[in-house]
RNA sequence: GCCCGCGUGGUGGAAUGGUAGACACAGGAGACUUAAAAUCUCCAGACCGAAAGGUCGUGCCGGUUCGAGCCCGGCCGCGGGUACCA
């Protein structure tokens, strides 16, 4: 007898799909639409055990939907361009181009024998010149409707190597390769105006009915919208050219107890204020952090006495001093803040260090004790006693304090109350080489000039050299020099690129039409828009999906996309991330080394090769960098596509994080190997057999889970109840009609999972045609129903015991019957009944 | 620092506020076999008990409820994001 071998049965049925041509999305009116969309990946060069995760999911939901008679669209492309090749470039000396085009082929020969249901013919790169091309069109569109625009603001400068890093590259505020501090520099940069579009984005987040709770918060508090007001403080004495400065406060109700201004070292003031030697070192030296936010929040709190006083708006004799500090952000609200010490910690904090004076704005009802070392800040719900408040509040919550406060301000000119966002607008430019061009010309005449669009795409050259630091742009010999597309004198070509945000900020509309000689093709956009279902990793919930959200508006401004379509993903899901122990050592220099789960023995902790011993680093995302990366094609290569496929479905449920263990592969390939054998075996069954109705009804029951199951992203329930039924189909006497039916249906309801093992049974049992274009089988709601039900009957909310009664009894039927049972019995001579709770179909509660 | 999650047996995990541990992995016992592999059957949260059964048990502490893994408050630990990693 043959046994299950997969090694040669995928390629077959890979192949008879490929000829049926069965998963070509058809534009069909006939048929409802189905978008089906997993985050395209960076083509890193392998594919890890999380993409694996990632497009099997997105494989089920597309095979499912295709059984259920929609016409699906499940493309797939790569987001091509990013700092990891010109890393490469720089290590390697092999052109960031090369070294990505060589990746995605990699990567492709390694997705195709995973069997995944993908139009391949809609496949893109982003840094194909047909797409980016289309890119650098939408930019000048945007440009046309005022959606971008240019301002100054800061990058991370390496000094040494005379180059801007990312964030990433800046470590402890030091540069990666030089390790020298690094410095925050000034550039002029295009930015795309997102913020304009704050409100909107935030209301919008309310109809999205079909993302996450938790994404949506993300997205909410990231947008930050606060109620506050603008308060312009009078200096004593103008200086600089200053009479006052502006402060924003969400929180004016606390203005009692304000005792100082501090103003960020990069507002104009205290660059004004640079020509004093003191304050230029402190600015300085506030500027020898890196420009993330985490790196300015954590840094310790410092702070310079600038000797100016500010008069306070509403006791003018009270003078503040003006200081500059290292935490207020010069890209929220203006640069400056009013610290209150008694109701704010970081002002504590600071106050404290520096002998500043702490003074309560209100105290909680019934007490009286100024505030020590801790801040007092109750909710703002929580009503607070004010101590002599302007604005006339005795008891009152700070919500009503901050309004009334506002209101009591504006009416006397003290300030303007004002809503305000966190959100920035967005910047694009990055002085990198390897991303799209920005499509301008700088002339010495006409200024900053558009490029023509029948001069696009703009291409990146391929004579360029890595061997020093920065943007290869900047000194290519002729790239730069065009004729100005306005006046025709010779101008210069813009050399900053565009962040691989933009790539990915509607790659999903191009899926629709990814040849079209504009962005989209309306009519393809108006019939594939919006992805149905959007599957991707946690870590995209804010800055992925809200510049998608932001780019669907702007291309619908521009005519690329129908007013529909501004909120680009009807559902999405999250998948958790697959995360692995992080193996290490360190080098000569005490740099650490990382090395591949294949490479080391984490048992005895030492590298294989050396036997130098690990250092174990708990599990964390996978990623190159770290090493800790889990290759599936030896999965795949040992055990075939499908053992792979079944096993990242099983046991761990989707949306949550999964650590990584090699054990359990050799389980689902033996699973799949008992399934193949039930069905050759099963011919060999008496014709008539008992239990046929049993199977029926086990057979309809699952076919309600497992859908169900899918449905509802629950991937790991649909395939324990496979597992269940496929036991019960296992130890069943029923005859070889019902058996063959029974398997027959396994096959199908496992088909999204493990297609090629379901249309082998499903050929070895007779079934017409293919599995994958077979419809899926419905539940019969006769055959879920059951006639009796088995209750637990608890005492005091512990179970003690069960009856079984007809599905239908009544309550009162019920009760009398618990009242019967024997432990109840016994349990009433220990004191009386106190209450009786009966939920019919669920649970008896009997409470003494 | 701030925002958002997550935490259940030896392991992965299941469970519309209603029998905690489904389904698996690893483990144990047995059947088949000359033997092994493969396959099949059974056992299995911890503790007490010969058994019947009992006590405890979903990171920790408290609360709401007839009833909490699930809801609320406070901690601890881990993870994601933090605007130039993608």
């Amino acid at each position: 007898m043959s046994r299950y071998d997969p090694a040669t049965t995928e390629p077959k049925w890979q192949k008879a799909w490929e000829e049926a041509g069965l998963f070509k999305a058809r534009h069909d009116p006939s048929k409802p639409k189905y978008y089906v969309l997993e985050m395209f990946p960076y083509p890193s060069g392998r594919i890890h055990i999380g993409h694996v995760r990632n497009y099997t999911m997105g494989d089920v939901v597309a095979r499912y939907k295709r059984s259920t008679g929609h016409a699906v669209l499940h493309p797939m492309g790569w987001d091509a361009f990013g700092l990891p090749a010109e890393n490469a470039a720089i290590a390697g000396g092999i052109h960031p181009k090369d070294w990505t085009y060589a990746n995605i082929a990699a990567m492709k020969d390694q997705m195709k024998p995973l069997g995944f249901s993908i139009d391949w013919s809609r496949e893109f790169a982003t840094c194909d010149p047909e797409y980016y091309g289309q890119q650098q069109a939408l930019f000048l569109d945007f440009l046309e409707k005022g959606l971008v625009y240019r301002k100054n603001a800061v990058v991370n400068w390496d000094p040494v190597d005379l180059t801007v890093l990312a964030n990433e590259q800046v470590i402890d505020g030091k540069g990666w390769r030089s390790g020298a501090p690094v410095e925050r520099r000034e550039l002029t940069q295009w930015f795309f105006r997102i913020s304009a579009q704050a409100g909107d984005l935030l209301d919008a987040i309310d109809g999205l009915d079909h993302w996450p709770e938790k994404v949506k918060l993300m997205q909410r508090n990231w947008i930050g919208k606060s109620r506050g007001i603008e308060i312009p403080f009078a200096l004593s004495a103008p200086a600089h050219g200053f009479d006052a400065v502006a402060c924003y406060s969400t929180r004016p109700d606390t203005l009692r107890g304000a005792s100082f201004l501090a103003i960020s070292p990069d507002h104009p003031l205290a660059k004004a204020l640079e020509s004093d030697p003191a304050v230029a070192e402190f600015n300085a030296e506030c500027r020898k952090t890196g420009t993330s936010e985490e790196a300015l929040e954590k840094a310790e709190k410092r702070g310079l006495d600038t000797g100016l006083k500010v008069r306070h708006p509403v006791w003018p004799d009270k003078l503040l001093p003006v200081w500059i500090g290292n935490f207020v952000l010069m890209d929220y609200g203006t640069g400056a803040v009013f610290g209150c010490p008694a109701h704010d910690q970081r002002d504590l904090d600071f106050a404290r260090k520096y002998g500043l004076p702490v003074e309560n704005a209100f105290f909680m009802p019934g007490q009286t004790e100024p505030v020590g070392d801790e801040a007092l800040v109750p909710l703002k719900s929580e009503p607070v006693d004010y101590i002599d408040h302007f604005a006339g509040l005795t008891r009152a919550t700070s919500e009503e304090g901050i309004e009334k406060t506002i209101d009591w301000m504006e009416a006397r000119g003290l300030g303007t109350g004002q809503v305000r966002f966190r959100l920035r607008d967005w910047g694009l430019s990055r002085q990198r080489f390897w991303g799209a061009p920005i499509p301008v010309v700088h002339c010495p005449t006409c200024g900053v000039v558009p490029e023509k669009k029948e001069n696009l795409p703009i291409r990146l050259p391929d004579d360029v050299t890595f061997d020093r630091p920065g943007n290869p742009l900047d000194w290519h010999p002729t790239w730069r020099d065009v004729p100005c597309p306005k006046c025709g004198a010779p101008a210069q070509r813009e050399t900053d690129t565009m962040d691989t945000f933009v790539d990915s900020s509607w790659y999903f509309a191009r899926f629709t039409a990814p040849h079209a000689k504009a962005p989209t093709d309306p009519e393809e956009a108006a019939y594939w828009m919006n992805v149905d279902q959007y599957i991707g990793g946690i870590e995209h919930a804010i800055l992925h999906l809200l510049y998608s959200r932001f780019f669907a508006r702007a291309m619908h401004q521009c005519g690329h996309l129908p007013a529909s379509a501004i909120e680009p993903f009807d559902a999405l899901f999250t998948q958790g991330m697959v995360t692995h122990e992080i193996y290490q050592t360190r080098d000569a220099s005490g740099r650490p080394v990382y090395h591949l789960p294949e490479d080391v023995d984490p048992v005895a902790k030492i590298v294989k090769a050396t036997g130098e011993p690990i250092e174990v680093i708990p599990s964390a995302k996978m990623s190159k960098s770290k090493k800790n990366v889990v290759d599936p094609v030896e999965i795949v290569s040992a055990y075939g596509a499908d053992t792979a496929r079944w096993f990242v479905m099983s046991d761990s449920p989707p949306e949550r994080d999964v650590e990584w263990t090699a054990s359990g592969a050799d389980a689902a390939n033996r699973h799949l190997a008992r399934v193949w054998r039930m069905a050759s075996e099963i011919n060999n069954a008496p014709e008539r057999g008992s239990g046929d109705e049993e199977l029926m009804r086990a057979m309809h029951k699952c076919i309600h889970e497992v859908t169900q199951g899918i449905e509802g992203f629950a991937f790991n329930v649909s395939v324990a109840k496979l597992y269940a039924f496929t036991n019960t189909l296992a130890k069943s006497k029923a005859g070889r009609g019902a058996k063959r039916e029974a398997m027959q249906t396994l096959a199908q309801l496992m088909s999204p999972m493990v297609p090629h093992l379901a249309e082998e049974v499903w050929a070895m049992l007779g079934g017409k045609g293919l599995v994958a274009e077979a419809e899926w089988p419905e539940a019969d709601p006769a055959m879920l129903v059951e006639d009796s039900v088995t209750l637990p009957i608890q005492i005091n909310g512990k179970r003690r015991s069960e009856i079984t009664v007809p599905k239908d009894m009544s309550k009162d039927q019920i009760e009398a019957l618990v009242m019967q049972d024997d432990w109840v019995k016994r349990s009433l001579e220990a004191g009386p009944l106190k209450k009786l709770i009966v939920v019919p179909g669920r649970i008896v509660n009997v409470v003494i």
